[in-house]
DNA sequence: TTTTATTATAACATATCCGTTATATTTCAG
DNA sequence: CTGAAATATAACGGATATGTTATAATAAAA
């Protein structure tokens, strides 16, 4: 279970799942009209994306999300 | 575990978060330098928030995020 | 009820996204 | 190595978030 916190993070799992779906950038996107610069864009891990966009892409992809708190850092790199 | 699909429930899940530290909107944002108006438009779940906004006010409560498909009954570990 | 704390809403300037169209660059099969 | 597929990058107009400052509406407390 890979935790994500940033959107540089976020991109690399979607870019993770389409691949392993076997689907190219185009594929993803149309589902829900998603041009691909915009799907490129998201998995590049741009800041500034629109959550609602984020979304689409991960209805696309069959995906949803889960909130937790974060791991005690002895299990990973530092909080902040 | 909830389920997060959608900008609204994104929200409603923070929101949650937030109330069980006992935090305002103000105390819970000034942790990443979010205005009071910002936290309250996460949480009401508005559609075109960026993404890098999310992220900050998810470091603020101490939360982070696992993609999962939306068929897998729990977390899984198997494509890591 | 009255007061206080909390949250929602507003106007403004700035920034950046989205969708579209197009082109460049990279990746990968043959 | 070559060429086709896939991905990254660009310009444009329109739309909307951000941050700031401020105020209104709501919730909580006394």
């Amino acid at each position: 279970m890979i935790p994500v916190t940033s959107p540089e993070s976020l991109g690399k799992v979607l870019r993770h799942y389409r691949k392993n779906q076997g689907l190219t950038q185009v594929e993803a996107g149309s589902k829900f009209n998603l041009p691909q610069k915009t799907v490129s864009t998201i998995e590049a891990g741009t800041a500034g994306i629109r959550l609602d966009t984020v979304f689409k892409y991960m209805s696309a992809l069959g995906l949803e999300m889960h909130l937790v708190p974060r791991n005690k850092p002895s299990d990973d790199e530092a909080l902040w």
